[in-house]
DNA sequence: CTAAACTTTACGGATTTCCGTAAGGCGGTA
DNA sequence: TACCGCCTTACGGAAATCCGTAAAGTTTAG
């Protein structure tokens, strides 16, 4: 069983909930919780650089704001961070989101081991994920279906992260530079613009105005 | 203390630390957790016809939509459907809604007892709101103002009527136009242009774009 | 009544959005 | 191979946005 295990998760209730199941059901010797992400990946860099780390993160994705600023301010910053310096930690994610090409992202560019849909039954099957990824496989709550991805009003990571940017105030040509900083193709002005005008269409949306209330209210931003 | 106790929470994981924490930091000697609201209805009716009703109701206000059609389908409906039944029952939510305006109607509509607002306290604020709903007195989340706050941030009828017409892709232009059909004053472009910008100080909104994401999150449009 | 404060309106300029056109790239296929 | 469809990118023009200034009207306080 995992010795060192750290739970970050904002949610008091919740993060209470997952740290008592995995002591009981479980053996893990060590387990920690975080309530911040930036408090997370401190613990996580200390333990690593005493050579002590930890062996598995189970985290949500999204946290509130709190009344101070904070670097790492989602579940995909505290992940792109500990990855950049520790490549063997394993990642469980469990969170709300049940969109499959959003959980599909985290798989392939965030390296993530496993990932938990929030339900009714989400704590026996962090159980599972937790008991895969010690064999070294991938753990994914059955009710998403990667594949089958329903393609008429889904929205994948790309969109995501123009809308996401756009519903904060970016311009596109703040979003394009936003895209070379990191590293991401495409990342032209003119392929946002026209990115955009397509999800005019699929939305049926007249303008960005429309689009950002439709998706907000359908909950994908 | 509170002798039977009934959690209703869809999250698992979340459900589970509401219970251990109840069983250890309170004595409570009988706390039944549920999954649906249905289930929770139910618990309590029996109780309630079998004259050992529950003293305390702990009910989120959201619950996914499980694989089959369910009658209750929120906290709300629960405790609507609760209320009819038994006034006596004390009544505690917890959830993560943070609208003032939405958390006033619950006490004065719904006569809940208490309301804790999910966060990285909340835990802490249950158990105190359990022990002044001990003492029948009410308990809110610190966070939440339930007097001041949202007169600040309140949005007149006018202000409403430019950022619906605003979310559904109408420009300033055609605004003004509609004012002027509906013989509403003032109506020129120049004036929603100004109103718009003061609300962009108003919510710490950058343009428009981030102005409309903030309002359908906040609920008010 | 009058001065101060705020609102309504017009106008103009810099920036942004929206959309059409067009050139070049890339993968599939007959 | 050559062709087709799709994506990326650049560019330009009309319309819309954001924001400052300014004049005229309205409200408020002393």
């Amino acid at each position: 069983m995992f010795k060192k295990i750290l739970i970050a998760e904002d949610f008091q209730d919740t993060n209470k909930g997952i740290a008592n199941t995995l002591e009981n059901k479980l053996q893990a010797e060590h387990i920690q919780e975080e309530l911040y992400c930036d408090n997370a990946f401190n613990r996580i860099k200390v333990a690593h650089n005493d050579g002590e780390p930890f062996d598995l993160l189970v985290t949500d994705l999204s946290f509130q704001e709190g009344p101070v600023e904070r670097r790492l301010k989602s579940g995909k910053d505290l992940i792109g961070a500990i990855r950049k310096l520790d490549s063997n930690i394993k990642i469980i994610v469990n969170s709300m989101v049940d969109n499959p090409m959003e959980i599909n992202s985290l798989f392939k560019d965030y390296k993530i081991n496993g990932y938990v849909c929030k339900g009714r039954n989400s704590l026996n099957e962090l159980v599972m994920a937790i008991q895969e990824t010690l064999q070294n496989r991938t753990y994914v709550s059955p009710q998403i279906n990667l594949n089958t991805s329903n393609q008429v009003l889904e929205l994948d990571s790309y969109d995501l992260f123009i809308l996401q940017n756009l519903s904060e105030g970016l311009t596109k040509k703040e979003i394009s530079q936003k895209l070379k900083e990191e590293k991401i193709s495409p990342s032209s002005e003119s392929t946002i613009d026209k990115k955009v005008g397509r999800l005019f269409d699929k939305f049926g949306a007249k303008n960005t105005h429309h689009l950002i209330a439709k998706l907000v209210k359908l909950g994908k931003i």
